[in-house]
RNA sequence: GCCGACGUGGCGCAAUUGGUAGCGCACCUGUCUUGUAAACAGGUGGUUAGGGGUUCGAGUCCCCUCGUCGGCUCCA
């Protein structure tokens, strides 16, 4: 054992002993956790082998924060099976800004129990039990692990593809050699065990109190609702008490800017029971604000070159037959209603009728590119547990166009439609995204879904790609994410506080063309196939607007605002002065109001505060006498004495340039 | 669709072991009204989501339906 090893750390070679350990190299650093060995990440506590490249991994880094959550999530198991010995295992990975550990559970647990179960895991926190690796056969796992049925199905699946295994499942026994992590006391006494592939911290103790459990909730064991239904326990965990209690506020800042909530308060919209679930209605407040973004959106298609049509809600079901929807996707459109024999059906997709318009009449490659477009009323049986709000309803008007081009004009029409999305998102004042190329399946039995050759496939893929890569934007991959028809771009949009929308879509289609028969005279005067491409831009109206809302947190630029000016008189005497204000900029196209209830003043005030109506215009004995009036804004901050003229011309400036205030 | 929680006037909430449904805001009426987040007084409004059951008696207990919330699955 007295032979020296060479280590490199941080590119210094240095010789050490053998046998030593990361520990012994930053072990007087308590914000090392883990080391990566030659690329791997490893346990502080192993020996290095000679040669290895060693690089600390700190507690803060993205790699250590997934070691100390899952670290987390073991303690998490350790002390629901101390509580409750029956619980068996499910997994336990680290996820964004947190874990879930899966228990498969008798009941279900409640927030009780989460609270009870949250002091079991400080007990051993406090402990400071050390994960110990241990390495064992594949027949010694199974019999230590005899009641666990679903870490014996883990053991079972090693090795396999990893399509095979859920997600996680490769935290817990990734790699050809199983191993089991020993929570063991500082008595030497084991504590409880796990099977898992770790690494882990050194001690629980550097969890400290800076974890929460947040909730529970079903989950179906390997992610498929063929398999049993565990209970699964979200939790979070961060380096330290100030960032987890910053996290949570994130959460509670999330809560607040909630679209269900606001646009009750803001009086913006509603989800009447006796409408049925997830079919909103839009009150005036937040019919402005839908109208304001129809009428800028149409305005900006038809500069762009689309031509507005117009679709029905219902049609025979044929239609959808013939573009392939039916019956793939019968479950989630609404069920058909029998008139003169035909069945008819809810249109749950505008495309098929605009192919009608195309066919309409015979076409010619001088009128292509061919743009239609239109906010059609859509209509799909979502499945009851996962309408939300206005993010997910069955009824919902998309902005939805589809151009019509020959196969050397698709490339073009592809970055014509990205640049064009990109640039309306901005104008609503998001500008912060990355887009995600989605594709099909190529295995599995999911990969019968999408119609087609792998010739179309490939070629659709690539031209979508390369438009997605002119635009310099981050572009993620994401496999069996597209439609059968073909494959898509997703914009996806970073919100105010952080959050990723999936907006804008754009969706390469060589079938539906096809199917149904479309095609236009080529100058050669030979027919050929156009080629189609789908694309919606807030993907529906509804959702956009609720993610407007939270985005904004109800406090919208002054263009889109459904009140956009609010007048509070210091006391009645002052309302005509500013009335006649308001009506000068009615007369601008401003939408104004006027308090003119008997309220006092400084409820007034109070109440156009929490209206957030970007201008809140007062008069007083003071302005009314200079001819001006006083802005109060939504942050609370005021200018006093601006004379009339003046006030209009800064209020019409920031509706007409969309500027945010 | 699956697992769980929940459903009381427009909104937010109360109602001891089953024993005559209350409060605040909003709304209406009146008095009041001078400078930046709540003047005062009075009043209207609920067959406790809907239906069925247990009971002398149900907001409270049981069943069904609808809806909401949190997860899972799904999302052309």
């Amino acid at each position: 054992m007295s032979a020296d090893i060479t280590v490199s750390i941080a590119g210094d070679e240095r010789s050490v002993p053998a046998g030593t350990t990361a520990a012994d190299l930053f072990g007087d650093d308590r914000v090392v956790v883990v080391a990566r060995v030659d690329g791997q990440l490893r346990d502080l506590a192993g020996p290095l082998p000679d040669g290895a490249v060693v690089e600390p991994v700190t507690i803060d880094s993205e790699d250590g924060l997934n070691v100390l959550r899952h670290s987390t999530a073991h303690v998490l198991a350790q002390a629901v099976q101390q509580v409750n010995p029956e619980a068996k295992l499910g997994i336990g990975p680290p996820i964004r800004d947190g874990f879930y550990y899966d228990f498969d559970v008798d009941r279900p647990f409640d927030p009780d129990q989460l609270k009870a179960l949250e002091k079991v895991m400080q007990r051993i926190i406090n402990e400071g039990q050390t994960f110990q690796r241990r390495e064992v056969e594949d027949d010694e796992a199974r019999q230590e692990l005899a009641d666990e049925p679903y870490k014996l199905e883990l053991i079972g699946l090693k090795g396999g593809s990893a399509e095979d295994s859920a997600e996680g499942a490769s935290v817990e026994v990734g790699g050809s050699q199983l191993t089991i992590y020993d929570n063991v006391r500082r008595d030497g006494d084991r504590a409880w065990g796990d099977l898992c592939r770790g690494p882990h911290l050194p001690s629980t103790k550097l969890i400290g109190n800076a974890f929460k459990l947040i909730r529970s909730g079903g989950a179906y064991w390997r992610g498929s609702e063929k398999n049993p239904q565990l209970q699964r326990i979200y939790g979070t965990a961060w380096p330290s008490k100030a960032e987890l209690k910053a996290y949570v506020e994130r959460l509670a800042e999330a809560e607040r800017r909630d679209h269900r909530k606001l646009g009750a308060e803001l009086d913006l919209y509603s989800f009447p029971d006796e409408l049925g679930s997830g079919l909103p209605v839009f009150h005036p407040k937040g019919g402005v604000i839908k109208r304001e973004m129809e009428d800028y959106v149409r305005r900006r298609h038809i500069e762009e070159g689309f031509d507005y049509v117009g679709t029905p809600h219902i049609s025979k079901d044929g239609l959808f037959h013939t573009s392939g929807h039916l019956p793939y996707y019968a479950d989630t459109m609404f069920p058909g209603m029998e008139l003169e024999g035909a069945q008819y059906r809810l249109k749950a997709m505008n495309c098929p009728m605009h192919n009608l318009i195309f066919s309409s009449r015979g076409r010619s490659y001088r009128e292509l590119p061919l743009r239609f477009f239109e906010f059609g009323s859509v209509y799909r049986y979502e499945k009851s547990g996962v309408v939300h709000g206005l993010t997910r309803v069955r009824g919902m008007t998309q902005d939805d166009s589809h151009s019509y081009v020959t196969a050397e004009q698709a490339p073009d029409e592809i970055k014509h439609l990205l640049g064009f999305v990109l640039s309306l998102l901005r104008d609503f004042g998001l500008d912060d995204f990355y887009l995600e190329l989605s594709t099909r399946e190529t295995e599995g039995e999911k990969a019968a879904k999408f119609i087609g050759s792998n010739e179309q496939w490939e070629e659709a893929t690539r031209i979508l790609e390369q438009a997605a890569l002119d635009t310099g934007l981050e572009l993620v991959a994401d496999p069996g994410g597209a439609a059968f028809y073909g494959p898509k771009i997703s914009v996806q949009a970073k919100d105010a506080i952080g959050r990723t929308w999936q907006l804008s879509t754009i969706q390469y289609d060589f079938n539906q063309p096809a199917r149904f028969g479309l095609e236009y005279q080529a100058a050669d005067g030979t027919r050929k196939q156009p080629v189609m491409i789908h694309s919606a831009k807030f993907g529906s109206i509804e959702r956009f607007i609720g993610v407007l809302v939270e985005h904004y947190a109800g406090a919208f630029p002054p263009w889109l605002s459904p009140v956009q000016v609010l007048g509070v008189p210091v006391a009645d005497e002052f309302a005509d002065y500013l009335q006649d204000v308001l009506g000068q900029l009615r007369a601008k196209g401003i939408r104004v109001e006027l308090d003119a209830s008997d309220d006092r003043f400084p409820k007034k005030i109070r109440n156009a505060s929490k209206s957030k109506v970007p201008f809140v215009l007062i008069a007083g004995d003071e302005d009314r006498s200079a001819g001006a009036v006083s802005f109060r804004y939504r942050d609370g901050s005021q200018k006093n004495g601006v004379p009339v003229a003046e006030a209009i011309t800064e209020i019409v400036e920031a509706v007409e340039s969309r500027q945010q205030v």
